[in-house]
RNA sequence: GGGCGAUUAGCUCAGCUGGUUAGAGCGCGUCUCUGAUAAGGACGAGGUCCCUGGUUCGAGUCCAGGAUCGCCCA
């Protein structure tokens, strides 16, 4: 009767893992895994909102299994671990999709549309693909609650938003001001900085240097540079370095000024220096604006002003300044006083006051501009500039510096705790800390929090219409109070339309939205739609013990979530951030949908697993490197891995069926040292995998883990093959122990794999997942078995090796391995001394202590025990090492005494420690050795030896042909033999071998003419099968 | 232009606080084992440890400069 369901040897695994996804639905597993936690120590994660939109991909599968395993770990090793899920809902990302599918192309399509309907459009496009995620995180054993998931967009989400805003407000740490942004035309929105980092494109532009004729003085002028010819048209003033020398430059009849440094590269070799000034004696010139359009800049408004940002790495040094279109030119301005004139309308294109240029969209009328400065004898010199610029990262649309108005978060007030906030979190990879993050933290500049948009959270300013009065919402019942009626959705238009009264002003929302940043930052307590319910929740689990997301989240969640808790309750809210590199193509290249070299997690999945992409992800390499990655990659876990430990426990299974075998226990059996050995390693691997993933380390608890499933299948499963075909109870026993513990192990990295294993081994919980993690039992570790079994392993090693090299197969018995060893070697050795005999297949061995048999001692001065006491003498005490004389210096130190070397007069003493033994064998033996220990087998192969060997080969030869009939291992046979006589001959004299090792219950020699003949050392076998 | 990281066998990766024969897996070649069997084992070929300098008795490992690639920032 079986005791165990039957395993398929050829098992699919994609198709055992939907059969165990069944049973976690059917036993309600992830959820009773924390049901059964509850009380315990909370070890807490944040989900980090994915905006669920366009469909997950690899990258996303890398999240979600780093996300997954520690929790799990964490659960086995007894804690309470809460998992909810999040969704990323709004943002300018979604809101392009969108305009994708209706065609769109500017936010007057989107009015036109109506905000509304476009709102609708984005909700609807956001919880489309939730579904997707869904079934995907399902599938690839992402245990989290969906079913209690977050939403962004959800009115509680937006409340408890709110609420942080208000608090930043009450801070002072809100503020409406104007500064120089990146920004889309197109759009028609601002973007921020990881935005914009995503968009730098190489591109040409025009390169031009220009006049700036200085009034009173005929034939003069500051020779300015620019490579964004339309904001020439609202040149504003110039600016020099104060401290930079500046000269008069004579070309051709006229005097430019240029900084000395700049002028012969600009100006060419030719040209005649003059006068040499300061460039703070040339603050306040008055010069010839380049266009007309506008004269409004106020009283330094066209002269020249004095600035530190002006450099002379290139242009001319003179460096032209548009108030509105950059960062440095805007805040010139304000300390100089010149009026912000932006001629540029939102959409990019000039306004009316720009005569002939009304109207054009600015990138475009660059060559105009040019051609109109060359007319009116202004352009000195244009040629081509290669740079990179940014673009939007979207529409591809390159980016202007603009001047706008919006609403900031004074990040930059709150720095100093910042930077000690993130000294409390712990970072892998470590260099992030104070690198990436670190560096970002210190260059801290404001957060650009409002964006022109239609589909994100409102910001919740209500201002009257005199910007007199102006006031920050916190919550929905204060809007209430305030007298204005609330709608239920809070998305625009609807929250667009709630006004109230205020000191008898009309108080309208300001229309902006906020960065999808601070949404996500907020989940800690917006998830629970703190502080208006659930406090206490939010309070027990803040902060998190870890959170994980890709490499690029630095300056993304990384931040914000830092950013708000710091402002909010003066804190970080992780104490430890995993973060994961990017999925590169095989050949290195990002993945794309553009380069068409992307891997869909689906593919992955249906031909190895899910199990199979977790273990690769794993363990192929540190998560933050990154990861060259292909279909075959994945498919190398499950050969090197899953199916390997697969193999051993259909091998369990087959035989313990076979011969009925119960489920026993240690402690009713008698173990052999084997069984011991196979026990002490896995004490061993299971404190390996404790430690690593306790430090995050996959890789490291992976390849332990790998380590054995390796130890037990290629040395204690192959020494124990005879013991489960016999059913021998120990080696059931303990191999069912390992099993189970292995698959308790490696619950956490391949949760399908382990509950098959397990269910089926044991089930005494409904799954592994419901197991604590195994502790190392120190009464079953053995360090001096371990140790003991390592050599007779290497000896094994050895002495097949010696083998090979004098071609002598395995088959082929002889009489005896020689081995030097002693002490301690040698009783490793005696110990499992059946297990070398058997696995060299000779018939004794032979020890000797000393090596004068098989070759001469080497002496080999240790450098690391010697290096640190001599220093620079090194070199003379190698020199003496090789001068003594070896056969003696090596009895003396075997027999653990002190030689003796002379440096510079004086005598020291080295010990074993100090000197090492390498053995070189003689000519003419074949002797493999490794350091101390040598084994020699003897070649020498009589008459008996031989006939042996044949008998094993005719057992081969026999096996084959049971295979190729196609019996199954346990049927028995009637056989007979015909062929060579000196093969019979060996059959006969080792019948009893060859009937037990085939089976057969009847055995024939010499009757077998219709047969299927074999080659065997060129004789001929017929073997004739029946099945009995 | 600045910051951070990477560079080890044909490929994917290990190499702890510097120690003298630089490893594994895959792939390749040869052999072998066989009652786990489209698995397992052994052997072999394959390496200027990116380059150049430096520190040291000794550098894949530490330092400086450079190259290439990636990410981030401008």
């Amino acid at each position: 009767m079986a005791r165990y369901r039957p395993v398929d040897p050829q098992q699919s695994f994609p198709q055992l893992e939907e059969e165990i996804l069944r049973q976690w639905r059917e036993r309600d597993v992830f959820h009773e895994s924390v049901r059964r936690r509850e009380g315990a120590d909370p070890y807490v994660f944040y989900e980090g909102p994915p905006t669920a939109n366009g469909r997950p991909g690899s990258h996303h599968v890398l999240g979600r299994a780093f996300k997954d395993v520690f929790p799990r770990f964490h659960t086995m090793r007894g804690r309470l671990v809460h998992r909810k899920a999040g969704w990323d809902c709004h943002g300018l990302a979604v809101e392009l999709e969108v305009e994708e599918q209706l065609g769109f192309k500017s936010k007057e399509d989107i009015e036109r549309f109506g905000v509304a309907e476009f709102n609708a459009k984005c909700r609807e496009s956001v919880l489309r693909y939730i579904d997707e995620w869904g079934r995907l995180t399902e599938r690839i054993g992402f245990w989290i609650d969906t079913d209690e998931a977050y939403f962004t967009l959800e009115s509680s989400y937006i409340e408890s938003v709110w609420w942080s805003l208000k608090q930043v407000w009450e801070r002072g740490l809100l503020y409406q001001g104007h500064k120089v942004v990146p920004y889309c035309p197109r759009c028609g929105t601002a973007l921020s900085s990881h935005e914009v980092a995503q968009g730098y494109k190489d591109v040409v532009d025009p390169s031009v240097y220009v006049r700036f004729p200085v009034k009173g003085e005929e034939g003069v002028s500051l020779l300015g540079w620019t490579t964004t010819p339309w904001t020439l048209l609202s040149n504003a003033a110039l600016a020099v370095h104060p401290d930079v020398d500046y000269v008069r430059a004579r070309v051709d009849g006229e005097t430019l000024i240029v900084a000395a440094a700049l002028a012969e590269k600009v100006l060419g070799d030719g040209v005649e220096i003059g006068e040499s000034v300061k460039g703070s004696e040339l603050e306040g010139t008055r010069y010839e604006p380049p266009f007309p359009y506008i004269s409004d800049y106020g009283e330094r408004g066209h002269t020249v002003l004095p600035a530190d940002f002006v450099t002379t790495d290139d242009g001319t040094g003179v460096v032209h300044t548009a108030v509105a279109f950059g960062e440095d030119d805007f805040q010139l301005g304000e300390r100089y006083g010149l009026t912000l004139q932006n001629p540029v309308r939102p959409d990019g294109a000039f306004d009316e006051r720009m005569g002939a240029f009304a109207g054009r969209w600015v990138k475009e009328a660059d060559g105009d501009i040019v051609e109109a400065l060359r007319e009116s004898g202004r352009l000195l010199h244009a040629e081509e500039y290669e740079h990179s610029y940014p673009h939007c990262w979207r529409c591809e649309t390159p980016l202007l510096y603009y001047a706008k108005s919006a609403w900031y978060v004074r990040t930059t007030a709150v720095k100093d705790e910042l930077l000690a906030a993130n000294e409390t979190v712990r970072w892998y990879p470590e260099h992030i800390k104070h690198g990436r993050f670190g560096n970002w933290l210190e260059n801290n500049v404001d957060w650009a929090l409002s964006r022109e948009r239609y589909w994100g959270t409102p910001l919740p300013v209500w201002r009257s219409e005199d910007g007199q009065e102006v006031v920050c919402v916190g919550s929905m019942g204060e809007l209430r109070e305030l007298g204005a009626e609330v709608p239920d959705d809070l998305h625009r238009p609807f929250v667009d339309e709630v006004t109230f009264e205020r000191n008898g002003k009309t108080m309208r929302r300001v229309p902006d939205l906020i960065d999808v940043w601070w949404d996500s930052g907020c989940m800690p307590f917006a998830q629970w739609h703190a502080p208006f319910e659930n406090q206490d929740r939010f309070e027990e689990r803040f902060p998190a013990n870890f959170i994980c997301e890709a490499l690029d989240q630095t300056r993304g969640w990384f931040y914000s979530l830092l950013a708000i808790s710091t402002m909010l309750f003066g804190r970080a809210s992780y104490e430890t951030v995993l973060c994961l590199g990017l999925i590169l193509d095989p050949e290195g290249q990002k993945m794309s949908k553009s380069r068409g070299n992307v891997v869909v997690p689906w593919d992955v999945i249906e031909t190895h697993g899910a199990d199979a992409f977790r273990w690769y992800y794993f363990t192929s390499k540190q998560p933050w490197d990154g990861y060259r990655f292909s279909l075959d990659t994945v498919g190398e876990s499950v050969r090197q891995f899953m199916k390997p430990l697969w193999n051993i426990y259909y091998l369990l299974v087959l035989y313990a069926n076979d011969n009925d075998v119960e489920p026993a226990g240690l402690a009713d059996v008698e173990l052999t040292d084997l069984d011991r050995w196979a026990l002490s390693r896995l004490q061993a691997t299971a404190a390996v995998a404790i430690d690593r993933l306790e430090d995050y380390d996959t890789t490291g608890a992976g390849r332990a883990i790998a380590a054995y499933v390796e130890e037990l299948s290629n040395w204690y499963v192959r020494r124990s093959r005879r013991r489960f075909w016999y059913g021998d109870a120990a080696a059931f026993a303990t191999l069912r122990e390992c099993l189970v513990t292995v698959a308790k192990l490696v619950g956490p990295l391949t949760p399908f794999i382990a509950d098959a294993i397990y269910g089926n081994l044991d089930g005494a919980e409904p799954s592994v997942h419901l197991c604590d993690y195994p502790e190392p039992d120190a009464a079953l570790r053995d360090d001096g078995l371990e140790l003991q079994m390592q050599v007779a392993r290497d000896a094994v090693k050895l002495g097949h090796q010696a083998r090979a090299h004098a071609a002598l197969k395995v088959r082929q018995p002889l009489r005896e391995a020689v081995v030097v060893a002693a002490g301690r070697e040698r009783d490793a050795i005696e110990r499992f001394e059946e297990v070398v005999l058997e696995e060299l297949n000779v018939k004794g061995v032979r020890y000797v202590s000393e090596a004068d048999e098989l070759g001469r001692f080497e002496l080999k001065p240790n450098y690391r025990t010697l290096g640190p006491r001599f220093g620079r003498h090194m070199p003379q005490v190698a020199a003496a090492v090789g001068g003594l004389d070896p056969e003696r210096a090596a009895a003396t130190l075997r027999d653990g005494g002190q030689v003796h070397v002379s440096i510079d007069g004086k005598d020291h003493a080295l010990g074993a420690d100090d000197v090492g033994l390498v053995l070189q064998p003689l000519e003419g033996y074949q002797v493999e050795r490794s350091g101390t220990h040598a084994v020699a087998v003897n070649l020498e192969v009589d008459e008996k030896l031989h006939r042996e060997a044949l008998a094993r080969e005719v057992v081969h030869a026999v096996q084959g042909a049971r295979k190729d009939a196609g019996l199954d291992v346990g049927d028995r046979i009637h056989l007979r033999l015909g062929g060579d006589v000196a093969l019979l001959e060996a059959v006969r004299a080792h019948e009893g071998y060859v009937v037990g090792e085939t089976l057969a219950d009847t055995l024939e020699l010499g009757a077998a003419e219709n047969g299927t003949p074999v080659q065997i050392e060129g004789r001929e076998l017929r073997i004739h099968i029946e099945r009995a």
